[in-house]
DNA sequence: AAACATATTGAAATCGATTTCACAAAATGC
DNA sequence: GCATTTTGTGAAATCGATTTCAATATGTTT
């Protein structure tokens, strides 16, 4: 910077003045240093900007598992709209591993970004408040938290289970069980309370042995649901917390000889890449991921730079079913089949 | 940390020199400074750290789609290994824009990384090479590139070529379709390379109406596999590019009314995640991507930290072909077909 | 006990930008 | 034409760490 100062005959105060176009420069002197800039292939220094300005443009976003479709298509609404506020963003994977999400905070702490995005994270809301307590910035997708300074953006859990088991029910279903995931997640807890209310709202009993808890992925779905079955509880259907673990259940059924939807009916929620791939093609939830991903950032991005913005920091998002082959059939009380 | 000198009575050079254990610091000073560190919370501050270092300990990872399995892998393999090496990675997703694949090298010149890792990048060979003229640090993945100072990753895409084609010769055909990726890219000119040497070794005749070029997408598959199938070539086999390629062919099979593999072999490569759901499974070919991940970024790390470090430069890993229902199939001269 | 080596520490310079403050030059008002 | 405001610019302080250099304290050798 110096040396552009040098060139153009002016000071590095006015070099930066030209910079960030931050008060009334000449445009005679601008000229010469944009020029200098130029000849220089001048490119100013990302770390001591950020030292001066305590600012780094900057946002983290931790995800569990940037492979899921998921998390990528969130991502890509984050990324969009950070970009388009001349803000980077970078993407942490913590590979479900809780530690990792709690190391990811060092970001924020040693000032390497100026917030962060947990993606549906397995953290309890109260770490996160804390977090935020001692001064750092964050917004949530996925999950709602009680806290007057951080945004979330979520779908409305409940919601998905009743419409899907509404769903169910319509074709005839009376055992439908439900491979949860994590037993503490928020996800989980609500789906629960979804999938129970649906009963009740159909005068059918709540059977816990109906309920199976599991990872959040492949194996996860594949493992609880052939606990579930060696259990032969007569299930007709399942409702699986994400189509990562419907497609676990699919494994086992081609394992067990199950046919699907013919003796079973799956449903997943997510609309992954894989869902409408796989034979017999995965009815299941579609979330408006990008729409989530982009709404959180901005929002963030405004409470960052203007502290007295007060608008609306909570987005619930509407989901919508998806039914394709894997639920097409209906049963009748008798227990014979239709499509 | 001008709080933790005064409360430990000592200089901040002092604090500085426990924090990175640089030269002695005796048993009590050293006990005082902890535990003022401890006390008050503190944590250094990157931004200065990195602009008196010139260092950020932050690697930049430029994928064109963090979706794929492709990608996915391959930065999991660079994150571990950069993680043990206490290295940071941030993932830079360029959503197959080029032109994003040039922003992304602004990291670097800001240097807000000091290093970039491109995995199976659009832009060409020259512009790396220019780039690391320039003064920066990059490594490759998914291509070689001739020159000293960068390390190179990549899979012998003549050799991937051969095996596949062997594989389906071996089966009986003899007029196999291969669809490309962009006509300009490395790994299409390579693989086409290999492709035409099968044939020749198998005394084949090269035909260049059964090539075809798309992009490195489950579209761009469907798109080409179209225009090909309607020059009405009396193909048997179609050779993807990749994974999602074949998956486009699958979709227009589908609505075509083929039957793979009855009517139609396919083969992709990259082992994704969907190949092995989908029906008929996909045959395709597994790289060792966590390994080619994990091996370059060692290799870069050594290279900036010790400059006189030439050891080896370039690895050339092994890929396998993986043999599933949709290459099941063989076919006589008469056309007949068994399994 | 003097001379010298070694271990420990602090003051100050430095990294490369931004920003405050002051001041000169130019523009405006009367 | 003089007082006043506005504009444009530079010198120097600053952000928060690291590192050099010098100074002091301690230990060792004769």
């Amino acid at each position: 910077m110096i040396d552009v100062a040098q060139r153009a005959n002016v000071s590095t105060a006015t070099v930066s003045r030209v910079l960030n176009n931050s008060s009334r420069v000449s445009a005679k002197t601008k000229q010469k240093v944009l020029q200098a800039i130029d000849e220089l292939n001048y490119i100013p220094n990302a770390s001591a900007k950020s030292l001066r300005s305590q600012k780094t443009r900057t946002i983290a976003v931790v995800v569990s598992d940037i492979h899921s479709s998921y998390f990528a298509e969130i991502v890509k609404g984050i990324e969009n709209m950070a970009n388009s506020r001349k803000y980077r963003i970078v993407i942490c994977d913590t590979q479900n591993e809780r530690e990792k999400e709690v190391e990811m905070m060092s970001l924020a702490m040693d000032r390497t970004v100026d917030a962060m995005v947990f993606v549906a994270p397995i953290i309890s809301n109260d770490e996160i408040k804390a977090f935020v307590d001692r001064g750092y910035t964050v917004g949530i997708i996925g999950r709602h938290i009680e806290h007057p300074s951080i945004p979330c953006a979520y779908t409305d859990n409940v919601k998905i289970s009743q419409e899907v088991i509404a769903h169910l029910l319509d074709k005839g279903h009376s055992r439908i069980a439900f491979l949860s995931g994590y037993a503490d997640s928020t996800d989980s807890y609500e789906r629960l309370e979804g999938y129970m209310k649906a009963l009740t709202f159909a005068q059918l009993p709540y059977d816990q042995e109906l309920v199976e808890n599991g990872q959040f992925n492949e194996n996860g779905g594949y493992e609880a649901f052939r606990r579930l079955w060696f259990k032969s509880l007569d299930i007709t259907a399942i409702f699986a917390a994400n189509d990562e673990m419907a497609l676990g259940v699919y494994r086992a059924c081609r394992e067990l000889g199950i046919t699907i939807p013919e003796q079973l009916t799956v449903i997943g929620v997510d609309n992954n890449r894989v869902a409408k791939y796989i034979t017999p093609k995965l009815s299941t939830v579609e979330q408006p991921k990008y729409a989530m991903g982009a709404l959180l950032v901005e929002k963030l991005i405004d409470q960052m730079n203007d502290n007295d913005f007060i608008d609306q920091r909570v987005f619930k998002v509407d989901s919508k079913l998806i039914i394709r082959e894997s639920s097409s059939i209906s049963i009748d009380r008798t227990g014979s089949v239709s499509t």
